[in-house]
DNA sequence: TGAAATTATACTCAATTTGAGTATAAATAA
DNA sequence: TTATTTATACTCAAATTGAGTATAATTTCA
C-alpha cells in the first residue's frame, strides 16, 4: 500500500480550537462570525504550516495570540478528525484532516458576540436547575422511537443518558452527542445527508458548520472528565477568587450543582489553595480570597472534584 | 494565513499502531522487523488514504487485517504527532504526519519475534517485583544532576517519578518517557541531535526508531488509566478465564501486584462476569471460569481497579 | 436602629469504600 | 497421608463520602 500519490488529493491539516472560558456562571466559547447563508457559527482554526511550526501547539498558540488575543492556560490535542463526509467535498479538492484542541482562557470578555454560551449548543447538558424538561419531553421519546430499530445502540444509550437507574455521568458529552447524530435528530445529521434525518431537527439547540459541535462536545467532555483528577480549573481563574467562586466555576462547567460544605473540604485538603488574607466585598459575610499555588501545579491530582450533586438550585429557594 | 502551497512539502499521514497484548504474565506489543542499521524496531504503520477509507480507523483495521493478521478489540485515537525533529528529514520530503492508535488484542502468538516484552523498552515502568532497582542505581541521580540545571522540571519529575514522598502513578508512563528524553538519558535523544543528550544511552531500556517509543509510551499510559474506569480488560482475555489470570492480566498491564482478596471482590461486584459453571485445571483448588457479560459492556465503568498493591513478589515467597 | 436575609465557615455523623488481614476449602505433589 | 498450592469466604479498622446542623459575619430593609 502506498501513500497518496501526486495525482490524489493533497492533504491540508487545521487546527480546529475549542477556547474554553467561564463568565459569572455562564459556560463560554469562543466562536467565529458566520459568513455563510446558514447562519451557522464555526470553531475558530488556522492551518498547520509544517515549515513555520515545530509543533502543532506552538503553530496554534501563535495564530490565537494574532487573531483572538486571549491568554491561553492549558491546551490539550482532543482527537484528529479525519471522517469524509464531515466536509462538503467538491471532488479533487484538497482533503482537510482536523486537530481538536482544547484550550483553556481566564479572559473571555463576556460582551462581544464572538463569546457564545456552550449551553446554547448542548441545552441538555445544563442539570443546574435540575434535570433539563427536553430531555423526557423531546430527547427520550425520540431517541426511544429510533433505539427500537437499532436495539445494537441501547447498551450505549443506557450509560451515555443514565437510563434504566444508571446515573447520568456528566462526562459523556460526546457520547450524547454522537447518539443524537446517528439517530438524525440534529441539525448535522441532515446536513451531511444522513439519510434518517429530519430536515428541522428535532432537539433543542444550535448546530455549528461541519463537525464543529462535535468537536465542542469532545472539548467540553474532556474538560469535564478532566477537572476531576488535574487541577485545570484554576486556568479558568481569575488570580484571586473566593471558594464559592471556585465552586460557581466548577458547577458552570459540570453543567451541574455541587454540595457547598463538601465542596470547600475536598479543595481545601487538595493542598492548591493559599489564603491571602484579602476578604472579598459582596454582599452577605465576606469570603477569604484565595489563590492557586503554581509550584504546586502538577504536584497532585486534585483527586475527588467527584460530583455529589448539592441541592438542586430550584430546592434552594 | 495560508495552507501550506504547491511549492511546499507535501503533508502525509500515517497511523502508527500500538498492537498490545498480554501472554502469561508478558506485556506485548506487536512490532515489525527493523531493517536498517541501527537494529531498532518500529511499530507498524499504514497510510491513511482518505479517497480509500471513510475513516481513519476503518483503514487501519483494514491494514492490520491484511498485515497483522490479528483480531483487534479496543481501538482508540491517542494523539496526532506532528514535531519537526521527529524525523530525521531530507529538505524538501513530505512531511509526515503520524497519528498514534492503541489496538487491543487477545491473540498475541507469543512465539514469534514479531511480539516483544514492553518492559524491554521501559524496564522502570515494571514493578512487580517492587521498584526496580534501576530507578536508585541510575535513573534517579542522573536525572537529579539534570533537574539542578533545570529546576523548572523539577515539580513535573516528583510527580511523575513519585518523589519526596509522592506516590508512583504508574499511569505517568508517557511524562516519565518524556522527562528522561529531555534529560537527554535515552537513545532517541542522541538519535534526534538534543545538545545535552548522552551518545551512548544512560537508562536502561531498547530504543525505537523514529518517535515510536514515545508513542508506545502514549499507549501504555492511556492503557493503565482507562483500565481504571472502563472494562477495557476484557479485551485482552480469553474467551473464558479465571479470577487469577484475570488478576495477573491486570498486574501485567499496571505493572504492579494487586491484593488478591480485594481484587475479587472488586470484580464480582462489579457485575461484568458471568459464571460459567465449569472449572479451570491446574495445580491447585480448580477455579471457577468466567465469561465477560458483553451485553454489559458499555454499561457501566470497571470502577475501582484502584492500584492498592498487594504483597509484592519478592516478600511473597 | 434592629430584625431579616444572605453568605461563609466549622463541625458532626452515618453509610460506604478501601486496605489489609485471617480462616477455610479443594485440589495436586511427595 | 501430609505438605504444598491455589481458591474462596469472611472480618475489621481506617479512610472517604454524602448529607446534614450549627454558628459567624456581613448587608438589606422595615
Amino acid at each position: 500500500m502506498q501513500h497518496s500519490k501526486p495525482g490524489e488529493p493533497q492533504i491540508l491539516i487545521d487546527l480546529s480550537t475549542a477556547i474554553i472560558g467561564t463568565d459569572g456562571g455562564t459556560f463560554q466559547c469562543r466562536l467565529v462570525e458566520d459568513d455563510t447563508e446558514t447562519k451557522t457559527g464555526r470553531l475558530p482554526f488556522g492551518p498547520f504550516v509544517p515549515d513555520q511550526h515545530r509543533t502543532m501547539e506552538i503553530g496554534l498558540r501563535q495564530w490565537v495570540g494574532e487573531q483572538v488575543g486571549v491568554g491561553l492556560g492549558h491546551v490539550e490535542q482532543l482527537y484528529t478528525f479525519a471522517d469524509r463526509g464531515r466536509q462538503h467535498t467538491t471532488p479533487g479538492a484538497p482533503h482537510v484532516v482536523s486537530v481538536g484542541y482544547l484550550a483553556l482562557t481566564n479572559q473571555t470578555g463576556g460582551q462581544t458576540r464572538a463569546w457564545r454560551d456552550i449551553y446554547n449548543f448542548f441545552p441538555w447538558e445544563d442539570w443546574r436547575d435540575g434535570e433539563p424538561s427536553m430531555l423526557a419531553d423531546i430527547i427520550y421519546p425520540a431517541l426511544d422511537s429510533w433505539l427500537a430499530r437499532h436495539a445494537e445502540r441501547r447498551a450505549s444509550a443506557r450509560l451515555a443518558f443514565g437510563r434504566d437507574g444508571l446515573p447520568w455521568g456528566e462526562e459523556y458529552v460526546l457520547e450524547r452527542y454522537e447518539l443524537l447524530y446517528e439517530a438524525g435528530l440534529v441539525a448535522e445529521a441532515f446536513a451531511d445527508g444522513r439519510k434518517n434525518a429530519m430536515p428541522t431537527p428535532v432537539v433543542p439547540g444550535e448546530a455549528l458548520q461541519l463537525d464543529h459541535r462535535r468537536i465542542l462536545a469532545t472539548a467540553v467532555g474532556r474538560l469535564r472528565a478532566k477537572l476531576k483528577y488535574r487541577p485545570v480549573i484554576f486556568d479558568l481563574m481569575p488570580q484571586t477568587f473566593t471558594l464559592t467562586q471556585l465552586q460557581h466555576t466548577a458547577e458552570t462547567v459540570l453543567g451541574v450543582t455541587l454540595h457547598k460544605q463538601n465542596f470547600r473540604r475536598l479543595v481545601e485538603k487538595s493542598g492548591f489553595l493559599e489564603a491571602t488574607g484579602k476578604m472579598s466585598k459582596a454582599r452577605g459575610r465576606p469570603a477569604e480570597l484565595f489563590k492557586f499555588r503554581h509550584q504546586e501545579r502538577s504536584e497532585r491530582p486534585l483527586a475527588g472534584l467527584r460530583v455529589s450533586s448539592g441541592r438542586t438550585r430550584s430546592s434552594e429557594a
